[in-house]
DNA sequence: ACCAATCCTTGATACAGATCAACCGTGAAC
DNA sequence: GTTCACGGTTGATCTGTATCAAGGATTGGT
């Protein structure tokens, strides 16, 4: 448990961001079931590369990114190891009923997550039926995410598998300008190379030298290591090998 | 929509298989929602290679496999297929709350499923808290099964990824007989090779290259191309890189 | 009995990405 | 100011899997 702080530094009214509490607020709720919820809410915020927690170790709660990027990680005995998810702003960690979280999820940079006791939220979920509907909600989104990586592991390049991610972190994270009739956008890069190969299934040595032919066929440009800016988004999703149109799974 | 009977070969009984409405039978529920779930309930049978819904089709309903196998596939423009998800009986199928379907749903066998009509089933789950918790249960369990798969899509040899797939359908089909020591295993492959492959990301070749290379080392025992012998089942699952155990994520 | 269609196996060769290795740039520690 | 650690880049070479190609086994149709 590499808590670093646990100060509450939100109050209520910044919690809008997080899936849950921004849910109970709604007209279904009744207001000490609202009560309820706050009564076992906590902030918890770790610094980059910290591990929020081990597989194996027992979940004392579910909860919520507010703020920063975690992953959740499965690694094999001889070190091989497979980034299974990228946990973005609102994204919900744990699973309500579970004793053991079955990936390590690490704070790949500064974090800030919205938590609830586990056993009381699942209490508070047995009565409160649109907590259960909600999360369900937000796991077949999960599930939706999940899949459409398998495609990327399974029969991209590696070239179409960097701009499968650079895309799936700009649609969420960029900036976005409008020029002409292109989709200008610009983000700085939350990973390593070596965790960016994770994620993707190659080594840290293919990615960059993928990542620098990105670069000099102009699809991206790069300033320093992390800052990216994509001139022409259509161009990146033809590079991902997708549809141009950018649709997700529907 | 390439029905071939709608014919309700199977009464109430039969449906034991059928999670949603084995659920359904518990105290909670009361005599008209199960009612309800019997009037919105039906059977559809297909056979082995038929279509049963395409990406981008209306979804009419949602449902589970009763007997017989299916797959989950997506495909790029080009024609590179992977399979996201291999449907068991008991698996659910399809989205609540989504309009058209994701993916092909194709079946590899004879299957029959039991189907709900997608709209009143959305309302029942409403009405019914805890139809969401259950397939709520269930869709956290295909996410893992999604996020396992990730780990052998990204980061396994050939040779591990079949061993990872035959232990799979040896866990879930095969009849087990225990000698010495041993577990030893029979089953009945319920893919052919090409399925094999786009579920594992390999060509057609390398799985037959694979399992004749599991075959010559005493891994596997052949009769015919389907017919599936295990005679260590720990020796499989070590070869697939998993602990030895065969312990699934808890 | 023959043919055609599937499904599968095996061999030869090509190539994408892994591996091994050297080196660069930056920022923190002393 | 030097050193060290870390993240990143690039080059040379190796290798696992894809690709291309030929042919075998089984099944069903005529």
């Amino acid at each position: 448990m590499n808590v670093v702080t646990e100060t509450p530094q939100f109050n209520s009214q910044d919690c809008g961001n997080c899936p849950i509490r921004h849910r109970a607020v709604c007209s279904r709720c009744e207001t000490n079931e609202l009560e309820r919820l706050e009564e076992i809410k906590y902030y918890r915020s770790f610094e980059a590369g910290q591990t929020v927690i081990w597989s194996g170790d027992r979940m004392e709660f579910v909860g919520s990114v507010v703020s920063g990027i975690a992953s959740l990680t499965q690694t094999m005995e001889d070190g091989r190891t497979q980034m299974v998810g990228l946990l973005l702003p609102s994204d919900f960690v744990g699973r309500p009923g579970r004793e053991l979280a079955a990936y390590d999820v690490v704070a790949t940079t500064d974090l800030v997550m919205c938590c609830f006791r586990r056993k009381p939220f699942e209490s508070l979920m047995e009565q409160t039926p649109h907590l259960a509907q909600r999360l369900l909600e937000m796991t077949l989104d999960e599930l939706d995410a999940a899949r459409e990586w398998m495609l990327v592991l399974g029969r991209k390049t590696a070239r179409e598998k960097i701009a499968s991610l650079l895309s799936i972190i700009a649609r969420r994270d960029a900036s976005l300008k409008l020029h002409a009739d292109r989709q200008i956008m610009v983000f700085d890069l939350p990973l390593t190379r070596e965790a960016m190969a994770d994620y993707l299934g190659l080594t840290l040595e293919t990615v960059s030298r993928q990542m620098s032919a990105l670069k000099r066929d102009g699809v991206i440009q790069l300033k320093g290591k992390r800052h990216v800016t994509v001139p022409d988004f259509a161009r990146l999703m033809n590079e991902a090998g997708d549809d141009s149109d950018g649709g997700m799974a529907v």
